[in-house]
DNA sequence: GCGGAAGCGGAAGTACGGTTCCACTTGTTT
DNA sequence: AAACAAGTGGAACCGTACTTCCGCTTCCGC
């Protein structure tokens, strides 16, 4: 982002196009190991053209992720409009795990198994914590799930299922694990089966 | 593994002990990017010592996560002297992840997101798979617990539980997952709730 | 206690990959 | 179409960390 969009020059503007898409592309195959210059190959530039439009390997990383957050509050704008607030809830976590299913870069990411402090998202990150809390509060309050689900459960579960999809890749085992969880979160239509009670510290965490 | 036991020199034995628990130790602490000089000043002995008694850092971390599969197949073993075929369960699961807890090398082992193949524990693997799908071959018997669980489940929910105590630390966070999952894992008393139906690929997923 | 095999230490070798730098090219403005 | 700023390419640089190598030390059987 050190570049004014404005004042670019049109080729530096097809460029940075580019390398973004070779970098989504590499990323999401060969994970964050990915190298600087093969992405610069695959987009055609040299390296100092990357370079020029991301300072640093992280930075470009970042953006990639970062789109992520942003299709993620997508989907789930998306799902708000469902009427039932269960299928809402339930297709906006299905249609996000969809949208990442190839991307293991991502899901690296999302499992926070590189260092990379992904530093510069926090906005989108927000952006995203504002409407899935909506469409919590909503499932909640219709007594479609488990009362006391929240944003922090829903990331929860998002790295867990982004954990199976790149330890475990093929269609049917995320599904598999994304059925068992909701089946959880998903309370009986009668009312009040009590979870079961291993851990005396479960409840202590910390809010939001 | 390149020298015998019996024939190894008593300070050999000695410094290779210091080695793997040094090794342990800073593994589990910084995670597979420890460096090896790093376990070996903490071993106390030189660069050259590690690299006599484990051929490449791989090998090194390798033998850190055999042993941790070992120590699942004893808790296993453990847990299946409980009477009640739910509760063997859940002892099991529970205290396999509290054996992980501080094990943040392991905990990305599980993951699988370094790229090291671990190859090397397949023995202790299946010795592992052994156990567990007694115990819930036991639970399924019993009508304790959802009737199509089986190991692979087991393995899918300790990855996802081990992303999220790396992701999130903190005691209340991982067990709030462990709860979760448990709770649509279990089977209701009265018997048939069905799994939320999302996904249509659930299913198909090959056996073992 | 001697001899030699086994083991040790750590400096140097090496590979790898991110980042810099600058001579050269291209787009844009007038 | 001239002139200059903006952009480009990629060889070279540099830091990091794994691994090797070999002269020295320690153990242990005789």
């Amino acid at each position: 982002m050190a570049i004014d969009q404005r004042t670019q020059r049109a080729d530096a503007r097809r460029n940075r196009e580019r390398i973004i898409s070779a970098g989504r592309e590499l990323f999401a195959r060969e994970g964050p190991q990915v190298q600087m210059d093969e992405i610069a190959t695959h987009a055609g530039v040299g390296i100092g053209t990357v370079y020029r439009h991301f300072p640093t390997k992280e930075a470009l990383l970042t953006a990639m992720v970062r789109d992520r957050f942003r299709e993620f509050a997508e989907i789930a704008l998306l799902a708000e409009e469902i009427a039932d607030p269960r299928a809402a809830l339930q297709s906006m976590i299905l249609r996000s795990a969809e949208a990442v299913e190839g991307d293991s870069g991502f899901q690296l990411a999302m499992m926070g198994s590189n260092e990379l402090e992904w530093e510069g998202i926090e906005e989108e990150k927000a952006a995203l914590a504002e409407v899935v809390t909506r469409i919590i509060s909503r499932a909640t309050a219709a007594g479609a799930i488990r009362k006391d689900f929240c944003f922090e459960d829903f990331a929860m579960m998002m790295c867990g299922i982004t954990s199976t999809m790149y330890y475990q890749p093929g269609n049917a085992n995320w599904r598999r694990h994304v059925d068992l969880i909701l089946y959880g979160v998903c309370a009986p239509d009668d009312g009040q089966r009590p979870a079961p009670r291993l851990s005396s510290g479960a409840r202590q965490r910390q809010s939001v």
